[in-house]
DNA sequence: CACGGAACCAATTGCCAATTGGTTCGAGGT
DNA sequence: ACCTCGAACCAATTGGCAATTGGTTCCGTG
């Protein structure tokens, strides 16, 4: 941000000894930097001239500070974790629909090149017993079970998380209910038969019929969707309806990583 | 796990106690039940017998239990985080690469289809940054930064937080050094052009010509990682490469979410 | 007016005690 | 001899407190 020219001497001087012991202390195991107030004082300079010098290093990207914590040598360390509530804020339902409608497919392709016959027995048993629940919740227990199935049997662990990541922003309780209007008796029979067609299309090891019945199967979902988002909610009942409709989506504000 | 059969009489006498007291509780903002000691002496049985009877409940998923926690009425709530560090460590180099050839080539498609001539701007500004860098640092963070650029334009923010997802793991510290291994003028040269291509394809909103090159691009990328780690490691100074091997995946251990 | 020092704010860490579910072991009764 | 129960112990979590540390504001000094 603030041109060299413009720090002053005492900061100038500051960033060259700051910058002489990054090289020395490139190859230690100590990466931590001493406090600024002690730094401060081991250079001889004051703790304004100090932070001017480290804010531009930070903005070289060679130290990283927080505060609590310290300042540090090096690249600052992606977070080890990937927060849910945040995604799950920034996402509309239609696109979560749109990211399965791209990824299953291809895990249902996947599946139909790898299962082994072990597999594929299971995938007919969860779809089985999709068939053979009445309840709701067991129903919707077992669909989740089965599609799950198909991306284990796709055999990379990755898309697994990334099937893991989408089926868990699905899962939100927001959308919970707004599925829950869409379930009827005769749009479950469908599905049963097209999780059918899914299921034997990998246990004959067809890849490409199985990743069109999974992308026919969820496109039936999605339309399904529409329709409940598109007509009036008679049964208004529920306040919260509002929050999920965040209509918008500014690119400008998707920022997930550093 | 345990036929209800085999329960002790006290044990089967506090869960139906329990089970009273869960339908009562159901509607109540008063999820979390007492300790189990408390409630062990408000039923008058002893702990071992109400622990068998929160067993069977448990099991039966009306309750969740976590030791310090305490003891819960409802579903398990799922963890609203994703463990980065669990990912990478069940994901091999090369199933991260066949999961950015599924991934990446569908993100190219999207944002030919969804581009705006001022995404397309940006991403050929950012191409011709990749071309122009000439330290091997500055081209690697100039080729990620086209990478989520094109990802972003897709515009589906869920589909970005799983690129962000891949690319994590990708950025690992363990499989940098990978990289930095196929790394090579002649390569870095192919690599622009690809890009250059790939860029073209979706500033003509050619979807599949995107989607074709971003594959061949990948593809690419995919041979020269698989080129290294076949061959010999002439240089076999780092003791950790073996860490970066891990040649094996138990399906049984595919597990992420609950 | 500009720079520097001091004081204050806010986020993080480490520690300790209390709480709570999980486990083990022995007493006591059938 | 076996099973059941109570007690003690183990392990994980939470909350509060103090200390540390980067971030910010304010005022004095030159």
């Amino acid at each position: 941000m603030a041109p060299l020219d413009t720090l002053p001497d005492s900061s100038n001087a500051a960033l060259e000894r700051l910058r002489a012991l990054l090289e020395a202390a490139s190859s230690q195991k100590e990466q931590r930097l001493p406090p600024e107030r002690v730094l401060a004082a081991q250079i001889g300079i004051g703790r304004p001239a100090l932070r001017r010098a480290l804010e531009v290093l930070e903005a070289e990207g060679r130290i990283w500070r927080h505060q609590g914590k310290g300042t540090f040598i090096g690249p600052r360390p992606s977070e080890p974790h990937i927060d849910m509530e945040e995604v799950s804020k920034r996402t509309h339902p239609l696109e979560v629909m749109d990211a399965r409608m791209e990824i299953e497919p291809m895990l249902a392709r996947l599946a139909a090149l790898r299962a082994s016959n072990g597999d594929v027995e299971r995938l007919v048993r969860l779809a089985n017993k999709t068939a053979e629940s009445f309840d709701a919740d067991g129903r919707e227990l077992w669909d989740s079970a089965l599609h799950r199935a198909i991306a284990e049997v796709a055999g990379n662990s990755l898309l697994l998380a990334v099937f893991d990541l989408i089926n868990r922003v699905r899962q939100d309780r927001t959308w919970q209910q707004l599925r829950e209007r869409a379930r009827s008796e005769e749009r479950q029979r469908i599905y049963v038969e097209q999780h059918r067609r899914v299921v034997a299309a990998v246990a004959q090891r067809e890849a490409a019929a199985a990743e069109g019945a999974m992308r026919e199967h969820l496109s039936f979902v999605r339309d399904g969707l529409l329709r409940i988002m598109t007509h009036s909610q008679v049964g208004g009942d529920d306040p919260h309806s509002v929050e999920t409709t965040m209509p918008f989506n500014d690119k400008k504000e998707l920022q997930h990583g550093t």
